[in-house]
DNA sequence: TGTTTTTCCGTAAACGTTTACGAGAACACA
DNA sequence: TGTGTTCTCGTAAACGTTTACGGAAAAACA
């Protein structure tokens, strides 16, 4: 069935180096062998052993991103990584690379699964998300020497690694703003129940601009919940409980957001009425629902693009004529102005 | 860095065969070498390098999952895979079996991307997804002898191969029989608009319902959309711009539902009140709409779980002393009834 | 013609495993 | 003591590549 290079070398009745050498474009080989070799390599439809080929090179050619149902989140994942996914492949295509997903179970947070890839060398480099704020496995990949790099930031492993993040502090301070200016004053905000690191820039954002506006913070104004429907139904009652009730809600995302919004409709408040709303990372969901969220809306598929980009800048085996070199970016979130604030 | 089972050998002092043969667990080592063995890889952090392995035996020890960003939902991308791919890897894991997810680029309907990991031998085996009613991916595996199953039912390469379904069909019907229960005549179907087996089936079975309670099938109720918001946004205008407008809509998804309820909500028709909304295949997003979505839900986990039994046991290498089979499926959609209709 | 250079290709080793084969040692049994 | 069996381990080949090295033939040059 599979073909290997042995076949090739018989049926042209030339050596393997030869055929070897031509399929991989070097120089030293003659234009017509070479023409009889992609020829034949077509004809009895080789394609090399990956196995083969990333034992001898010491390299597998491929790049993966660790993905997981999210604590909290068993049920339902997140849309939000496969545009994100897609813009990584497109661009790791470009240089031959291919992207792998590694699925983790849920609930170790990927520790075990990452070690595996790791130290069984099954890509060359790993893509991280849902970074935290003290990242246990950013202490291990930097400890291990082994090539990752982020989609969010992280206190840990310093300036060591590539790390595209979005603005979540200006973020979660622009939609503080907006609010104010519509005349709110008790703004409530719904964050990640876990120590994820965007949730704590949001919600330096919201603090800073609170603190500009002069209005005090109240801790009553602040809860966590998980990154779902249900996370944003369960704590939104909380605030709302509050004795001098919010008139403002700003939710981490749109999931939230939903699940917040059915529980203030069950309530007899209505969102973009009685309270406004506003998301901190939107989805198209946002767009659609009723009424419509105001939110701030992600460029998910360039970031993809680029941080493959910054991942290969910075290691050396793929980085160009001017050496490897780490990248660091954070990129802003686009307000969209919707119907719910 | 990275230790090897030479490095092993020499720091016992022993052969790499024997050293290959306590880390397999082989009978013919003694209990105390093989202990030895242990220990040293422990202390010097040994894990067999994948290539090298695959490469002697000829396999993988990894299952490839094909996801891509469905056609015309080049933005975000389905929740649904997360919890199925969580149960396929979970049980996949109990054999000691990698999953991996192979990105696909948009577009080419992974043909390529497909041919790329059987070609390379990338894994022993694939998944596929979106099954379609004639599937090329379906025949191109079949044909090439590669081991894979299906989350999904075709009409191509027969009964050759594990697969695993819902039973939209039956889900058709019931949704048709509750609606005519509850007064409804006028019935409409929004379906996805590329040829998805699912979307066969799910017509298949409202048809053949109207037809049982003597109702006539009006091609002016059937709108076919993409498989997002946009899509059911786009598309369910239509279906209300019929001469006689139809007092119910079943939806093929939630997100369908959402983009269409956002174009009644626009024309004044409040869904669930003015017409009954029933979504067929239902995620967490249903139940926090508002008004909350009746509809199917799938046991999407289990069915990963399952599928990962499926698959396994029709591979001769991974089937138990029973030998290999073709197991297919179809599962039922347990309906939840909610407020919509 | 003789020397040097260039072009092209074959040989063989190496990457890290697994495993068939065989052999030495220990043991059992007569 | 001789024969047979069982344990245990080393040797070496193999999986499919890539590539350093060297050499033969051809080309270029003097």
């Amino acid at each position: 069935m599979a073909s290997s290079i042995h076949d090739l070398a018989r049926h042209l009745n030339i050596s393997i180096g030869t055929v070897s050498r031509a399929l991989n474009g070097r120089a030293d080989v003659n234009a017509d062998t070479r023409q009889r070799v992609l020829d034949a390599a077509k004809k009895l439809n080789y394609s090399p052993n990956q196995s083969g080929r990333s034992l001898r090179r010491g390299a597998t050619h491929s790049i993966a991103f660790m993905l997981q149902p999210h604590p909290g989140d068993q049920e339902y994942g997140e849309p939000f990584f496969i545009p994100f996914l897609t813009g990584l492949q497109a661009k790791l295509a470009e240089s031959g690379l291919d992207l792998i997903v590694v699925m983790g179970a849920p609930g170790d947070y990927q520790q075990e699964r990452l070690r595996r890839v790791v130290e069984t060398r099954r890509a060359d480099a790993v893509v991280l998300a849902w970074t935290r704020r003290e990242d246990e496995r950013i202490d291990y990949l930097t400890q291990a020497g082994f090539p990752f790099a982020t989609l969010g930031r992280s206190r840990s492993g310093g300036d060591s690694y590539p790390s595209l993040d979005l603005d979540f502090e200006k973020a979660g301070a622009d939609a503080v703003d907006r609010l104010v200016a519509r005349g709110h004053r008790r703004i409530a905000a719904i964050r990640p129940s876990l120590d994820l690191n965007f949730g704590y820039l949001f919600l330096a954002g919201y603090r800073k601009a609170l603190r500009r506006h002069g209005i005090e913070f109240d801790p009553e104004l602040i809860a966590d919940g998980f990154i779902n429907e249900a996370g944003g139904y369960a704590v939104t009652p909380k605030v709302m409980r509050s004795k001098d009730p919010p008139t403002a809600i700003i939710f981490n995302n749109d999931a939230m957001a939903l699940g917040g919004c059915k529980a203030l409709a069950e309530a007899g408040i209505r969102p973009g009425h009685d309270v406004a709303v506003i998301v901190i990372v939107d989805t198209p969901l946002c767009r659609y629902f009723s009424p419509a969220l105001t939110g701030f809306r992600p460029a998910l598929e360039p970031m993809g693009e680029r941080l493959a980009e910054m991942l290969l800048a910075s290691i050396p085996a793929y980085a160009g004529a001017e050496g490897a070199r780490i990248i660091r970016e954070v990129w802003p979130l686009e307000l969209i102005a919707r119907d719910s604030d």
